[in-house]
RNA sequence: GCGAGAGUGGCGGAAUUGGUAGACGCGCUGGUCUUAGGAACCAGUAUCUUCGAUGUGUGGGUUCGAGUCCCUCCUCUCGCACCA
């Protein structure tokens, strides 16, 4: 800031909006309370992981539902709008390692200045329902609710490979291993099986996948992710007995229509049957190298790439049920052990998988399903026929339709006992087991005579063990702390020790919402009475990152809380507006490309105000917000300009009441008024498209400029002018409350913004009684109309073929045709 | 490769059902005030060969009329990616 600026026309943001934050902080103007007599309203945004301070992607999130909580209490709402923090997790970890601080010191001070942080925004949260996911009082509820999904058989453990790094000492997520390798210390992770909780997420398959159907509010594209990522597919699973052997092969297929082509039969190198198949056989150390070599490769290569089609054959075969036909048993790279059986049946005439590995190890492929006006020939085939089609070569079932054929098939197995109608999910149980520090231990108690016990609901919460001024680190995994583990078995009191895994941060973020509804309970997770009243969230908030994970967990959890009697919804989130990115030169920000900007500095600059105006105004909250620092001046210079123009208008404005309405003079401002109004509240109430009701606002304000000129004779009354600004603040209000508090209280208006109602519109006052009719010849603009809005269609037919300019293009052409659209135009066809 | 979405001025973005393309803001140009302007205010700002014509990624189609509906192709973004 330079000496020159004059102080005088720039509102002091800084003053004001201190001043303000106080105020709303002593009166707890933001604190909500069950009310029966109210129709309640919550809005919510994912809560941030606390990692040491807020980006610009969560300033206009939480910008965006500020917005919509403060717009909803104008409305007359009971609004639940609380913020918390998602605070466990392996950041914390790394940072305590690195400044020799403890994960939850480095934590609870993060979040201090973040809070602080979210405060200087001026969001309306309500803070006395806050909650942090790493506090005792949170995670026992989190330990009770696991004991009871254990007892509800849906909690279970299983051995299984996760990736293990050596120098860290840890088992890492997939996410944290990047090609192979630990995204920390680079050493090579490598494949170990472990044991594991899970929760049993598949036992809700079905249920996650049709209830999306209703969620009318979810956009469409996050609908189908997690449609994709379900993968519910139905056919038939059929057993093909092997060769010299008591046991059989088990597959499944969505295409039994195409089990008479069967040619050979794939399975994983990890299938459970290898070693019955293999064990004697001529070639067993070759195949068995060979096996090693795939896995190998598999672990290694990351999900993207996609390996030529490898095989060993077994020297074994197994018979195809349907013709008794005898295929060879490959093992091939491409099957994946964890889905279906392991096993896949090869169709290589209408699977191109099948089909590249026939072309390369020179297997037969047999057309059995013709599609319509088509035909196959097994050696110029160039790749698999997918379509479906008649049958052929297909014993009863030849001449069939493929849709028919499906079906008979799998009757025909039932039948006769090999086979079975099968529905096959590509959703797997999530497995929450994590070897560290920083999370909620998992609340078991391994005894050699008793197994896995729970602890006792009365023992919770488990709480994790302090910082050990002893240990030189104060965050060493769970299972090097004895003074953590050493226990005694609740059943049989014999020694015994605690389960050292801690469940995964996503399981905090599943339920935090419903926490939310009774946030300090200390008897249940969840009260009734609450969550009965609050839920379900009719407004969620967040990035699109989470489609899948965050989202797919809390339906998950949902309903299991809904079957343990927690709650009575099916579905936690009504609405869901996914937010686009904040990017900068067309990149997303990053420190790495150094185009980050800090939201401190802004707000420095420019004030809460002008940073929430500027990140609701630049673009739909869907889309990716292109940040510029240019235009966020000119989201200052408005309210600057409003700032101005109310100061220099104050004195008339006081004695507005006084003055008279006068239809000449006002009509036009008071028109705009109920258009605005209108407008505003059209585009918040459909799809919260800020960015155009903003521009109404400054459209409105405009006019208003316009019309009370120094100059013009027919200024609109005080009245009217005051009128204006009321509604050009109360509009703006969720947007920018500082600055229209301090107006508000300025212009010595009524009670505070808070407690007025968003303004109802007049249709009437909105209407144009003027309007501008468009007057094309063939369809091309020629000439426009200014008439009476109730002027009958036949006297703007008349008016139109008369127009000057109208004459000249229709010349002496004939007319054909005319046509009247109401309000808008008329055309003239010659 | 499959699926979804999107392509509009120099830029961010407007345009409820097909009916004045470019609202609003940024930037830019000129002006006023001024010792000064990176302040404020005023005027202008799609393009061109400017009484007119052309313009919403390309090429077609439907229609009196298309940014909007249908088909072709191109580009970009996102998601999925051996799921049998």
């Amino acid at each position: 800031m330079t000496e020159r600026t004059n102080n005088s026309d720039r509102y002091d943001f800084k003053t004001i909006e201190e001043k303000w934050q106080k105020t709303w902080l002593v009166s707890s103007i933001d604190r909500v309370v069950q009310d029966d007599k109210k129709e309640k309203y919550y809005v919510l945004e994912m809560f941030p992981y606390p990692s040491g301070r807020i980006h610009m992607g969560h300033v206009r999130n939480y910008s965006i539902g500020d917005v919509v909580a403060r717009y909803k209490r104008l409305k007359g709402y009971n609004v639940l709008h609380p913020m918390g923090w998602d605070a466990f997790g392996l950041p914390a970890e790394n940072a305590a390692q690195k400044n020799n601080t403890h994960p939850a010191k480095w934590t609870y001070e993060n979040i201090d200045y973040m809070k602080s942080q979210l405060r200087q925004l001026g969001l309306s949260y309500d803070w006395q329902r806050e909650l942090a996911t790493c506090d005792p009082d949170y995670y026992r509820w989190e330990q009770r609710i696991f004991v009871e999904m254990l007892q509800n058989d849906l909690v279970y453990q299983k051995v299984t490979t996760v990736n293990w790094c050596e120098t860290c000492q840890t088992v890492l997520a997939n996410e944290q291993v990047i090609d192979g390798e630990c995204w920390r210390c680079d050493q090579p992770v490598e494949p170990r099986n472990m044991n594991g909780w899970f929760f049993k997420i598949t036992d809700y398959a079905e249920e996650l996948l049709s209830d999306l159907d209703t969620l009318k509010g979810w956009p469409e594209k996050v609908v189908t992710m997690q449609k994709n990522w379900i993968g519910k597919s139905t056919g038939l699973e059929c057993k093909f007995a092997i060769k010299d052997s008591t046991e059989s092969l088990s597959i499944f297929t969505t295409r039994p229509d195409t089990i008479f082509g069967v040619t050979f039969m794939s399975v994983a190198a990890e299938h459970p049957l290898i070693d019955e198949l293999i064990s004697g056989v001529d070639d067993e150390a070759t195949i068995r190298t060979f096996i090693s070599e795939i896995i190998a490769e598999n672990k290694k290569l990351g999900p993207e790439e996609e390996t030529e089609k490898k095989g060993i054959f077994t020297g074994r075969y197994c018979v195809n049920p349907f013709n008794g036909t005898q295929v060879p048993i490959y093992i091939a790279n491409f099957v994946l052990a964890e889905y279906g059986t392991g096993a896949v049946m090869a169709v290589p005439a209408h699977d191109q998988r099948d089909f590249e590995f026939a072309r390369t190890y020179d297997l037969p492929i047999k057309p059995v399903v013709i599609p319509p006006d088509t035909e196959l020939d097994p050696a110029t085939m160039e790749e698999a026929s997918i379509a479906p089609g008649e049958l052929t070569d297909s014993g009863q079932f030849t001449s069939l339709y493929s849709i028919d054929a499906q079906q008979a098939i799998i009757d025909h197995a039932t039948e006769k006992g090999f086979g079975n109608a099968k529905t096959t999910f590509r959703l797997r149980d999530w497995g929450i087991s994590r070897q560290r520090y920083w999370g909620a231990p998992i609340p078991m108690i391994h005894c050699d005579k008793c197994g896995a016990v729970p602890v006792p609901l009365d023992q919770l919460p488990v709480t994790l063990p302090d910082g050990n001024t002893e240990l030189d680190n104060e965050c060493l995994p769970l299972s090097k702390r004895p003074d953590f583990y050493e226990t005694t078995c609740p059943q049989c009191n014999e020694p015994a020790r605690r389960e050292t895994d801690t469940m995964d941060t996503f399981v905090e973020s599943s339920w935090y919402f419903a926490r939310f509804a009774s946030p300090q309970e200390l008897n249940s997770p969840l009260d009734k009475s609450e969550t009965g009243y609050w839920l379900s969230v009719d407004q969620y908030i967040g990035g699109v990152e989470h489609a899948i994970l965050h989202l797919l967990y809390s339906r998950f959890f949902t309903k299991a809380l809904r079957d343990l009697g927690y709650l009575t919804i099916d579905e936690p989130f009504e609405n869901l507006l996914t937010q686009g990115m904040v990017i900068k030169d067309g990149a997303k920000m990053s420190k790495s490309k150094g185009n980050v900007v800090d939201p401190d500095e802004l707000i420095q600059k420019y004030g809460a105000d002008t940073v929430r105006l500027f990140s609701l105004f630049a673009a739909p909250p869907e889309r990716d917000l292109e940040w510029n620092a240019q235009g966020v001046e000119g989201s200052s210079r408005f309210i600057n300009r409003l700032y101005r123009y109310i100061n220099n208008h104050l004195e008339n404005l006081t004695g507005a009441s006084e003055s008279t309405y006068d239809e000449s003079q006002d009509r036009a401002l008071h028109r705009k008024i109920h258009q605005t109004i209108k407008k505003v509240s059209y585009d918040i109430e459909t799809n919260f498209h800020f960015n155009t009701a903003i521009s109404a606002v400054m459209e409105l304000f405009n006019t208003l400029t316009s019309l009370t000129e120094e100059s013009r004779r027919d200024r609109p009354s005080a009245q009217t002018i005051e009128e204006a600004i009321r509604t050009i603040l109360i509009l703006l209000f969720p947007m920018i409350p500082h600055f229209v508090s301090e107006m508000w209280e300025i212009m010595g208006l009524a009670g505070t913004p808070q407690q007025t109602n968003w303004p109802s519109f007049d249709e009437k006052a909105a209407e144009e009684e003027l309007l501008t009719i468009v007057v094309q010849v063939n369809g091309k603009v020629r000439s426009r109309l200014d008439v009476p809005a109730n002027t009958e269609d036949s006297e703007l037919e008349a008016l139109a073929i008369k127009d000057a300019q109208v004459l000249k293009f229709v010349g002496d052409k004939t007319i054909k045709k005319i046509i009247v659209v109401k309000k808008k135009l008329v055309n003239i066809v010659v």
